[in-house]
DNA sequence: AATGTATTTATGTGCAGACATAATAACCTG
DNA sequence: CAGGTTATTATGTCTGCACATAAATACATT
């Protein structure tokens, strides 16, 4: 029996990862070194290192200089969800989207959103709400505030037509965010326009962004009952 | 004014970053190929091409051969949740770990399990519930199905000091599996468990890991309210 | 015009070699 | 023995080159 050979990155991993599952390689153990593994492996280190690098972003694999790579002990389950557009998110479900503006106004937020945008106290927001529809039933609302210190051009925006969901990412860059998923009651306002019973759980997403040290916007999307984020792991 | 030299390939991401957040390559334009471009910063086109595909992994350029790469349109926001063992999660927010077992019984599951996990209908499978604690307080409650045709050393495990979280992250290795957050009301007898008002919201993670083409476990995890799960874009 | 074929081109990946860097291990030295 | 210095080592990355591959474009054929 002659080493087999694993040409490409991806047949190197593969081959790792069934070393790993099979428990060839324990958790918390050292593996092979990159050379070593390329001479077993018949190909060149950069293709190993480019196989490991992977499994270690992926959390597989915990790597560090000199002191080797190891198989993860408790592999942390790296969950990639895909924030997309919420339009896009409807489509993708094969439903048809509408969109409905509920109120825009320029108004001095309350202590609670400037303190987390960072925005003087005394500094006119500006303030949207709007729903969500799939198929012509409530999906998701949404209530954001925009600094319009840092996007003026969304004064002259009216919304009506398209949500300020979509607008941002294509005229506010942002250079970093926050998001958080939470479960949440629904006030009796929100119940209301979901068209759901009042205190129903229902699931928020909570986003805020930030270009550089100034916050652009804080948004928060409250899904209807039954709704559910899902991804691969 | 000589072009700088970008010669490491996070250096040229910034750059690329910089340009795109400038809009010098505005959302949908197509950018200069990766030949043209490595000549521009002074550097390999493999260093090029290592930061511009980290850029497309994140979701901030699509690329395609022969078509080139360009600015994405609607960047899809990738957020990557790290999903850790649940001690280790109560841990690094600096609250002492609990651990308490619930019930243990080897039952044949209700359909809505079996159908799930597609294990046949009068197969036994090991049924584990258990609360975590943070500080003694309650944090979450567990409700899992364990495949034991697949994980029979599960069967001597007792679970009373380990939680069956942990307990198979390091003993029963998959594949791959699926992951859903969502918002659900509690039932009578979590509300109970958890220690909050009845029909409180509640944030559920529900998770179902298979080893190739069979199921491993099947676990929904209920948080006490106020829990967020957050991290940063 | 419709269909099939060949060419072109940008990305995707592989390789060998080199140097950079971090972190451990080994060695001093007081 | 404690402390600091130096060597060693595994990963991290860059380079220049080559070829593979997907896909758009041009071209030829019916």
């Amino acid at each position: 029996m002659n080493a087999p050979s694993f040409r490409n990155w991806q047949s190197v991993q593969d081959e790792v990862l069934r070393r790993i599952h099979a428990r060839e390689w324990k958790p918390g153990e050292l593996i092979p070194n990159e050379a070593d593994l390329a001479v077993e492996f018949g190909c060149a280190r950069s293709t190993v290192n480019r196989a490991l690098r992977a499994l270690a972003e992926s959390g597989l694999l915990d790597r560090r200089r000199k002191a080797g790579t190891r198989v993860a002990a408790q592999p942390v389950a790296k969950a990639t969800l895909d924030i997309a557009v919420i339009r896009h998110e409807v489509e993708a479900r094969g439903n048809k989207y509408g969109y409905q503006l509920l109120m825009r106004e320029t108004v001095v937020p309350p202590a609670r959103i400037c303190g987390a945008m960072q925005t003087p106290a005394d500094a006119a927001l500006l303030h949207v709400r709007a729903l969500h529809l799939a198929d012509d039933a409530p999906y998701a609302v949404e209530d954001r505030w925009i600094n319009i210190g840092i996007v003026p051009q969304a004064q002259s925006e009216d919304f009506a037509t398209i949500s300020a969901n979509e607008w941002l990412l294509t005229h506010a860059p942002y250079t970093h965010g926050e998001i958080a998923f939470s479960a949440a009651q629904v006030s009796a306002d929100d119940a209301d326009i979901l068209g759901v019973a009042a205190q129903s759980a229902v699931f928020a997403i909570d986003r805020l962004t930030w270009d550089n040290d100034a916050s652009v916007t804080k948004v928060r999307l409250l899904f209807t009952p039954g709704y559910q984020l899902r991804t691969q792991l």
